[in-house]
DNA sequence: AACGTGTACTTGCCTCGTCAAGTAAATGCT
DNA sequence: AGCATTTACTTGACGAGGCAAGTACACGTT
């Protein structure tokens, strides 16, 4: 699998320095807005996120994949969160009636009324540190080729490491 | 200090889809390249982006406090990173000259090799997962929007959680 | 020269989130 | 019905990286 088969151009000066700079936002933008909210309303955005969906879902309900997905996180992931959730007693976990595998994490009223004290705070971070900056941009085409960005179905090659040498990082998985 | 006080803006509908999308893209977009970077090149982006700094750097070398900022981690994260990259053979700490506190982080021949190897294999994860999608967009201006989006000095509220009750991450610190 | 203060880096501890394996329930095949 | 396969979620083990505390050196004051 010829690997230089494929078009080979390298990223222009404009387009070398945009992926440094969202580099750095992807790495600063979501510490900074965790941190604002930790800091105003205690409250983390890996919980602010999850919360944020279920208030936004019909009985307040969804199942635990779902929020997964919609969190972006996985679903092993989203069981600690939840459990953090739980323990705060702003999530209630409950069997799912149509199928017993399933859970459905529930938005406690303590849970609604901690995020509706955390929502303003995080209005006005994301605010601060991100939306304000883009005035009299045209956002909505930006979100359409946002949508495009690591979309789930650009990774058609599983195979495994054709001329790397064992030196990575599933080396050390023996 | 009454935080209602502080022009109040939900987000409109435009706003809010770019935010949603710009989170997902957040998580994800740094998953699916260093996924990229792993299964083609064996590197994983951690190691890959201070690799690329140091190559850049005059003598190859840089503080390790320097190459922390340009990674946009801390001090202390890059020392965890430049130990691993030092136990492949790929850098190599050195104390530095005029400061006897600092040390340098240099890149080996070795390293440089392996950065040359994982280089197209980034180059084309990133256009595919990113680069390619902004095809006909401003990216100048788009980058200097960026510039400004969690910029440094846009926390400038040291007071610790006016409102909120002591329920939040702070309080398991006891 | 001696000492306090600031700076560069490292280390311990912790939290978060991933992957792989395990469990339990649903679904399909015969 | 009985059994293999798939699906939904949990759990164990782990890596990554942050913060706070520790160490070692530099620098300014006296």
């Amino acid at each position: 699998m010829p690997s230089d088969q494929r078009p080979f151009r390298p990223l222009t000066p404009s387009e070398e320095a945009f992926v440094r700079e969202l580099s750095r936002v992807l790495l600063v933008l979501p510490r900074a807005v965790d941190a604002d909210l930790v800091r105003a309303a205690g409250l983390p955005l890996s919980e602010y996120t999850p919360l944020m969906h279920l208030s936004e879902a019909p009985g307040r309900a969804m199942r635990m994949s779902e929020l997964a997905v919609a969190c972006n996180i996985t679903l092993s992931g989203m069981t600690r969160v939840v459990t953090r959730l739980e323990k705060h007693g702003w999530v209630e976990r409950a069997k799912s009636a149509e199928d017993g595998r399933g859970w459905n994490a529930a938005l406690t009223d303590a849970g609604l009324t901690r995020l509706e004290q955390a929502w303003p705070e995080f209005l006005a971070s994301v605010r601060l540190n991100l939306v304000d900056h883009f005035e009299g941009q045209d956002l909505d085409r930006l979100t359409a080729t946002l949508r495009h960005v690591a979309a789930p179905d650009h990774q058609p090659k599983p195979n495994p490491a054709p001329d790397a040498p064992g030196t990575g990082r599933e080396a050390a998985r023996t």
